[in-house]
RNA sequence: CGGGGCGUAGCGCAGCCUGGUAGCGCACACGGUUCGGGACCGUGGGGUCGGAGGUUCGAAUCCUCUCGCCCCGACCA
């Protein structure tokens, strides 16, 4: 392709609205433009590279046996009733969803488990026709709180997700495995230096789920990495080694209720400083709204040490809830007496018809000697121990683990160390859903014993423009792109520097010669001045680049050169098709000019 | 959803406070000189000042409403 005939017009200056630099870059770059918040359109140069991504995931789940189909995304409500997602998706704001002429709802699908499940179940009896594996590459929609960095959230993107079905645990195993392995393939393809993180399954559901992360400071996750490296998970779902514990050693000293006074002091840590220790010898009591399996709404108070936080995505599960908001303070008011920071466990009143339940984080077990509130303001409980004062009570259900990791915890893995946390973006995510849809939807076959079970599902998701947008993140510099060989929209360029007639001849038949022998190439014709030409080529970040110029061709030699190292080497140019081939085949990291 | 900021030519911005014929740089067109790291000179084209309403003799500028975009935050008792 020449760049005369071309729809590819770049920047010189960054468009306000981008704030990541693979976000400023892609503009920059001409590779993609705005048309809403969090909707992007792609030119004829980013759908190159986004194309080239697409085709190296379809290739990778090809070759694990996975196969390729097409689910609508317009998808009816009725299914997402079945699933009983449809409520909270829609309350969660997530889903884009619309109604017909007839007033029938439909949802835009942000994912495709349903449409998947119900293609299974119509056509799947029996044991003997599994197991196997359904993936499909397609736009998703998700109305997200904030879109925001380009590519890296959106509200319309496109994912590769792949569901696959066993008749047991043990298939299931195996698929994920398979998929482990092939994200690994695609990762490494496309250049990406990531970590696998153990997660949180959220919303889609499920057992057991790890992350695919790029560590970049730009990412939206925090993860929790061990310093003695057998330990990674994000944060949301990471958990501590036991810390030490301030009480460690000391006798229980009898209660003293309501001796301390806090007199507007409603934060842990000035609490403390006032009542002269440290807040981790302080109690947290938070009150939650939650919302069982069985439907009932009751009210939880969780108590934790003051220096740690609860973690919200792991609470509703800690606590056998599907959902658990923090209480109004209205709520707070009733049953306490008072306002945060001075509720506590003691004397706590039930609300209306909803009883209060009593859960303990682990970092509280063996608390003694600790102050907690009072249920009057400006006053705590002193010497309060947990063991004989808080888990003696009726509402006491149990020792839950929902603290917050934090940089310097003790590790939970093996070999110890201390967590560190570092920020990522998240490109891919895998799921052993097992059955959780597949008995909502009633997706069964009959085992070998005739006895009929719902399949066990995994679900796998990839994000294609998100991974494109990382590995910009990843390779780049102070003058454009850097891309991978396998991501470039072109993996070589023909640059023509004069418009005399010899030099331009001796540039197209070059350029001709490399389109001949199979190479990516575009050529660089315009009739622009060496300078503008040298920096949009840098800017695109082509990873290899031939230069054709009058200086040059007098010495009988074109410049090859490489983007990554900035390594040039004159070449005869009936040698540089050789030079060219060799060079990509080696990923473009050095010149094959021997 | 809360807070803040911004919408003026394709892009980046000034002008607004203090109302009086809409400007700068880049890009674009034409002419000339240049030509291996974003050239220079000259000439020129291009804007419903996000939208609606209001105040005024007169509104990009003041007021009201509205739409869009960006950033931060979303309760830790």
């Amino acid at each position: 392709m020449r760049w005369s005939q071309s729809f590819l017009v770049t920047l010189r200056e960054v468009p306000g609205d981008a704030e990541v630099v693979s976000h400023q870059l892609l503009y920059r770059a001409g590779m993609m433009q705005k048309l809403a918040a969090g909707i992007y359109s792609f030119t004829p140069f980013g759908f190159r590279s986004l194309r080239k991504m697409i085709d190296i995931v379809r290739e990778e789940m090809d070759a694990t046996g996975a196969m390729e189909v097409d689910l609508p995304i317009l998808q009816p409500k009725e299914l997402w009733v079945e699933s009983g997602r449809w409520d909270r998706y829609v309350n969660d704001g997530i889903l884009f969803h619309l109604e017909d002429r007839k007033g029938g709802e439909f949802a835009l699908a942000p994912t495709a488990e349903e449409a998947v499940t119900d293609m299974v179940r119509r056509s799947v009896t029996s044991w003997r026709q599994l197991p196997f594996n359904l993936y499909q590459i397609r736009t998703k929609f998700r109305d997200e709180i904030r879109p925001r960095f380009g590519l890296l959230r959106g509200r319309e993107f496109l994912m590769k997700d792949a569901y696959s079905f066993d008749v047991d645990q043990k298939g299931l195993d195996l698929h994920y495995k398979k998929m482990d392995a092939a994200y690994r393939r695609i990762f490494e393809r496309c250049n990406l230096e990531y970590a696998l993180v153990d997660a949180d399954s959220g919303a889609i559901g499920g057992s057991a789920s790890q992350e695919f992360m790029v560590v970049a400071d730009t990412g939206e996750d925090a993860l929790v990495f061990s310093d003695a490296g057998d330990y990674g998970a994000n944060v949301e779902k990471a958990t501590t080694a036991p810390l030490p514990e301030p009480w460690a050693g000391e006798e229980e000293r009898p209660l003293k209720k309501a001796s301390a006074p806090t007199p507007g002091l409603t934060t842990c840590v000035d609490q403390a400083k006032h009542l002269g220790t440290t807040s981790s010898r302080i109690v947290k009591t938070m009150i939650y709204e939650i919302d069982r399996a069985d439907g009932e709404t009751r009210l939880a108070a969780v108590l934790i040490r003051g220096d740690l936080e609860i973690n919200e995505v792991k609470l509703p599960k800690a606590l056998g809830a599907l959902h658990a908001k923090l209480a109004s303070e209205e709520i707070l008011r009733k049953i306490s007496g008072t306002v945060p920071g001075f509720v506590g466990p003691l004397d706590l009143l039930p609300f209306k018809e909803l009883p209060i339940f009593l859960f303990v984080d682990r970092s509280l077990e063996d608390g003694r000697n600790i102050w907690c509130g009072a249920n009057q303001d400006g006053t705590h409980h002193a010497q309060v121990s947990i063991k004989r004062d808080v888990m003696s009570l009726p509402a006491f259900k149990g020792v839950v683990e929902v603290a917050t990791a934090r940089d310097g915890d003790p590790s939970p893995a093996p070999k110890g160390g201390l967590l560190r946390i570092k920020r990522g973006i998240e490109v891919g995510h895998i799921f052993k859903l097992g059955t959780k849809y597949s008995e909502a939807m009633k997706c069964e076959v009959a085992d070998q014993s005739q006895k009929m079970v719902p399949l066990a599902m995994g679900c796998y998701g990839l994000g294609l423009g998100r991974t494109v947008a990382a590995a910009i993140e990843q390779n780049h510099d102070d003058l454009g792109i850097v891309w991978p060989v396998p991501l470039a929209p072109f993996a070589c360029v023909v640059a023509v520097l004069q418009r005399d007639a010899h030099v331009l001849e001796a540039a197209d038949r070059i350029y001709e010669d490399l389109k001949a022998a199979g190479v990516d190439v575009f050529y660089d014709d315009r009739d622009e001045r060496p300078g503008v030409k040298f920096k949009d080529i840098d800017l695109i970040g082509f990873p290899l680049r031939v230069v054709v110029g009058g200086k040059g061709l007098a010495k009988g030699v074109v410049e090859v050169s490489t983007r990554r190292e900035k390594k040039a080497s004159e070449i005869a140019p009936d040698r540089v098709v050789d030079v060219v081939k060799r060079s990509l085949a080696a990923g473009a990291k050095t010149l094959a000019t021997g």
